[in-house]
Parts: C-alpha cells; sequence; structure tokens
DNA sequence: AAATGTGAAGTTGTTCACAGCT
DNA sequence: AGCTGTGAACAACTTCACATTT
C-alpha cells in the first residue's frame, strides 16, 4: 500500500514478493517452521541478497544465525501486498481466450474471483456452460459502478481494445490485465499489465537460437 | 541471432522489437510508407529516444529528416528476430488452460503453429474437438526428437511441472513458455518464460490500492 | 526544418562485502 | 558459527542533449 511515509517498493519487487509468497505456501505444506534467505531464494530463482533486500523494503523479519519464520514471513508479504483484500474482477471478450480464462480455476485459489463477464455477441453459442454471469456491453457501465469494479481482464480482439479500455477507465476501473495485442493508451493513474502469449514465444525463439 | 561478432542485445530491447513490429503491421496496413521515431514510439508505448537506442544495437535505418520506411524497416526487424525462421512448438497439459491455448488463434497468425499436444490422460472426455493430435505422455519423448522440437509451452498441474520439464530438456528441447505456477529449474542454456497469471492480477492489485 | 544517431549523464536495479545480531 | 541487514560498488537500462544528415 503507497501510503504516504513508507518507501516506495519497486515494481520488480512486488513481482518477487508473490513468488516468494507462492513458495512460503509450499514450505508451509511441508511443515517447515524456518527458511534462510538461502533456501527460500533458490527455490524463487533468485539470489539471497536480493530477496534480503527485498525484504528490506517494508521491514526485518529475520533471525540472524536463524532464518525466518516461514508462517510470520509468509503474512508480512500477505499484509504489504494487501492480498487480504480480495478484489473483484470483471472480463470483457469472451473469444477463446477468454472462455478459458473464465474456466481457469487459478484464479480463486490465489483469491480473486471472476465475478462477471462481459461479451458483444453474449448470446453466441459457447460449448461449455459458464460459472459467471454472462452479460452484453450495454451493460457493463452500469454494473462496473454497481459494484464498485476496479480491476478487469480484457480479452477482446484488437480492434476494439482502445474503446473498450476507455469505457472501463470512465467508469472508475483501475486495473487492468490486458491480453489484447495492442499496447493501450491510459491515464498515468491507471495501471496496464500485457500479456502477449505471441511476443513470449517470439522472444524465446529469438533466445535459443544458436 | 546472437551470432559472434555481433553486439548483444538486451533482453528488454528484443522484447520491444516484438512489440514495434507489431505496431509497423498496423502502419502497412493503413498504407503509411514511412514513420517517424516520434510517431511509432507513440504506438508501442515508449519514448522515441528509446526506440532509436533499440534499433542502433543492429543497425542504422532511418533518413534524418524523414523518418523509417515502414516496410524496410519491418523487414530488418523481422530478419534480427529470426521471426522467418517458423518453429514448430508443443504444448504439454491439456486441462482447462491448455485447451484454451490449443484453441487460440493467436499464435498462427504471428507465424508459431502447435503442433501437437500431450497429457497424462489423453483419452479425458474434452468438449471441444482440437485441430492438434493429442498423445499421452508416454510419446512425448519419441516426438520431440523425431520433430526435432526445440520450443514447449508447459500448461500442468504446478506438481508434474519440474518432472515434465526435465523431460523435455532431456530430449532436446531448449524453450519453455512455462503456465505453471512455480519457478523451474533449468540448466543455464535452456530459456523460460514464466507467464503467471495469478500474479498479474496480485500486481495489479497492489497497485491500484489508494 | 525535420528527424535520426549517439556519447554522456542520470536513474534504477543487482550484487558484493562485511558489520552486527542471536 | 551462522545468517541477516545494509552501505557501497557495480551493472544495466533510460533519458538527455546535441551534432549530424537529408
Amino acid at each position: 500500500m503507497k501510503r504516504a511515509g513508507r518507501p516506495v517498493i519497486p515494481r520488480k519487487t512486488i513481482y518477487r514478493l508473490s513468488i516468494y509468497l507462492r513458495c512460503l505456501a509450499r514450505l508451509r505444506e511441508n511443515r517447515l517452521g524456518t527458511v534462510s534467505s538461502e533456501a527460500l531464494a533458490k527455490a524463487a530463482g533468485v539470489k539471497p541478497t536480493q530477496l534480503r533486500k527485498d525484504l528490506a523494503y517494508f521491514g526485518t523479519f529475520g533471525t540472524r544465525g536463524l532464518g525466518y519464520i516461514v508462517n510470520d514471513l509468509s503474512q508480512k508479504i500477505s499484509e504489504e501486498l494487501g492480498t487480504a483484500s480480495l478484489q473483484p474482477v470483471i472480463l470483457v471478450g469472451v473469444g477463446n481466450l477468454g472462455l478459458a480464462l473464465l474456466s481457469y480455476r487459478g484464479f480463486e485459489k490465489e483469491g480473486f474471483e471472476i465475478i462477471a463477464a462481459f461479451d458483444a455477441a453474449p448470446r453466441r453459442k459457447r460449448d461449455k456452460p459458464l460459472k459467471q454471469p454472462l452479460y452484453g456491453m450495454d451493460e457493463l457501465e452500469a454494473f462496473i459502478r454497481k459494484h464498485r469494479v476496479k480491476m478487469a481482464i480484457l480479452s477482446v480482439p484488437a480492434a476494439a481494445a482502445q474503446t473498450v479500455t476507455n469505457q472501463l477507465i470512465e467508469n472508475g476501473v483501475m486495473g487492468i490485465l490486458n491480453f489484447s495485442p495492442i499496447v493501450l493508451a491510459v491515464p498515468e493513474d491507471v495501471m496496464v499489465n500485457n500479456v502477449n502469449l505471441a511476443i513470449e514465444l517470439e522472444n524465446l525463439s529469438y533466445f535459443i537460437q544458436d
């Protein structure tokens, strides 16, 4: 929580905190009480010093000579990330990819819930019955306002992406997880995370050339 | 192509080259002949100087006072990324997410083709008929070797991820697009790109807190 | 006049080295 | 003795400022 008075934590650190949290969860499942920065860093795929620096941004939790108490550290990171406050999310664009994301179970386990989906053609035949209600685009504005939705997953075709984005933002959405292959123009205070599968593949293919 | 004698291009630059390429494609569709670094940078969501620096890593293509020729620049970037050489890709783990990725049309348009899918339970009932052949895990090794597969998309459950990864690498896979929520341990010369949707959401939710 | 290409300056992020605690 | 916490050194990346070309 970027409250005044607190240090600003770098973006990359926040990313890694999420990773640490997941590693800690596995340690807990294995009933481990404490962990050293070396062990946790290894599990997370980073250097021990980086882990310690990351934690130092928002406190000092370790015991010298011993390491970190798994439960405590887990909770501290959770608090810092604000994971406690479960955010409602909507999804816009129920094509192939959107449909998949809707049925993907990975979200709920992590404390997010897609509470509704929207599509330009909500009655189009889909193979699978959805858990979430599916509405037309004309109901988008009212829904966002009514449920105070702050986060949206965008999986519409490229041509529609900017228009939909504008609609989302006008009605109060502050964070967008963008799967459409376009760079969205947004005001400074709106946050966009891009996930572009084609680019990820292209990137891989570049680096594996001998 | 990281050939000896060429400068090493930073990872982030490679990422952005992919983005520029897509922006240029749109300019071409709109029949634009030339573009300035300012205009292209804006479309790509970066600063003009950054765009120019990125390009400078592998050549000088612009004309001062004029800008870049869309077609030429497009081709140069394509060459640099090695997009020309269309890589065959396999997908392992046909659950919800894997299924979605298989039916996602975004890949083929960008020059990738998922040529086969593998799953521990290949006969499990799935709602949708697949375009790609679906095999059991026992056929994985032979297939990779026979088709000289270098890239894989991994969408298996966390518990299976590392085991499958080892299998892939032993048989020659050099690049993995990992959707499973685990940090994979791999040798240095193997490249992993992680896509973790839960972390992306968690990250968004952190930054939109007021 | 307009826009690129680039050395230098600035910024951000990572790693080292070691002091300091338990 | 073992392991954390952190200032300082280092490395990577970005932006600036401006010389240079068309």
